[in-house]
DNA sequence: GGGCTAGCCTAACGATCGTTAGTTAGGCAA
DNA sequence: TTGCCTAACTAACGATCGTTAGGCTAGCCC
């Protein structure tokens, strides 16, 4: 029980991999099952389709993003309540955490749900709206009480939501910048954008 | 000659709508034929082959990129010479134009590059690195001057284009916000994040 | 009217796809 | 020792993949 576990697990940080730089389609079983070192068929001892190693790795990971956020939001309503500047970098701060904490997953579930059966891709695409309008409500928050200027607080939701994602493309945690330091000028550069000057 | 390059027009217009929201790999030669309702063999009188069809579309949205940011500079170097503001106004004016008049055609470029041979996928990624030091050189430029404010130009540039390009996800000619409008206020919301306060 | 050509057709190729079935080898519990 | 369980195996299924070969048809130019 325990080590099919581990090695379902195992199956779906490989799939992650290949996920992310062939795309869904572009990956075959037999290819996961190559870097495995066993045979395509022998992944089916614990995964019932290849759908299903996708959806793993989508839900694990917009639930990932969800919890980062729940907390994100309480702790920022803990230090500085009712400060929209201070709960939206929280939350960016949270989602730049649940993207560098594992770059394979979060460029799979950004980018690869749309090969996803209709039903599935319907609900991802239910949590990824409401995902998206707990940002907006914060800068409609910021606009309301003056700390945040902008004409269009859907379009800059939008937009930052699309810059913060951007780092999946190219976020190595080997790389020149470590993961504090990006949420460090993402937040820095989120901020700069809203604010009314 | 000139139906047979409308023809293999039709058949790469329709490919980029195709490979846009499945992906060049979830997308099949006869899925192209059917959406023209034609035998999936007869695209094989236009066409030498699937990857042809991609590099077709990747190519022309490349140079397209390229040809509006010389124009871009140029016309920023004539009204405002030696102004880092106005000639990064211009290039992102720009890009969202390029984006906008081929929506279909300028996701497949940000996205499915990666599909493409070796060589050719060399070659887009040297050109894509080419276009995005044009950002990163004014932003450079913007903070020699003094007139921007950051404290990582790469990063800021890689965010910017993120941005930008997240536009290509969401875009709908017949959507609620025309292409002039997203432009100015994607100027905006890139001014505001550089600008040295 | 005869030939050219553009555009499509049917048929088929070998490869690869996701998946199923049935079997085997090794370790642990009774 | 016996028997189960895990994790892998080989072999094969029907479907679909990209692509090739060869032939038909409709319209245009001489």
């Amino acid at each position: 029980m325990v080590e099919q576990l581990t090695r379902r697990r195992e199956i779906e940080d490989v799939a992650s991999d290949l996920f992310r730089d062939r795309g869904y389609a572009g990956t075959s079983i037999r290819d996961i099952a190559r870097a495995l070192s066993v045979q395509g068929a022998s992944l089916y001892s614990h995964v019932t389709s290849k759908e299903d190693v996708l959806w793993s790795i989508v839900a694990r990971t917009a639930s990932r993003f969800e919890t980062a956020a729940d907390m994100a939001e309480a702790d920022a309503e803990a230090r500085r309540p009712g400060d929209p500047m201070e709960a939206l970098a929280s939350l960016v701060r949270a989602h730049v955490s649940v993207l560098t904490a594992d770059v394979d997953a979060a460029g799979v579930f950004v980018h690869e749900w749309r090969a996803l059966g209709p039903e599935r891709r319907a609900e991802i695409l239910a949590r990824r709206d409401a995902y998206q309008a707990r940002f907006r409500r914060r800068i409609e928050d910021g606009v309301a009480v003056g700390a945040f200027a902008m004409t269009d607080p859907a379009l800059a939701t939008s937009t930052i939501l699309s810059s913060l994602n951007g780092v999946a493309a190219w976020y190595d945690p080997a790389g020149r910048l470590p993961a504090a330091r990006i949420a460090d000028h993402l937040v820095d550069l989120t901020t700069r954008m809203l604010e009314a000057s």
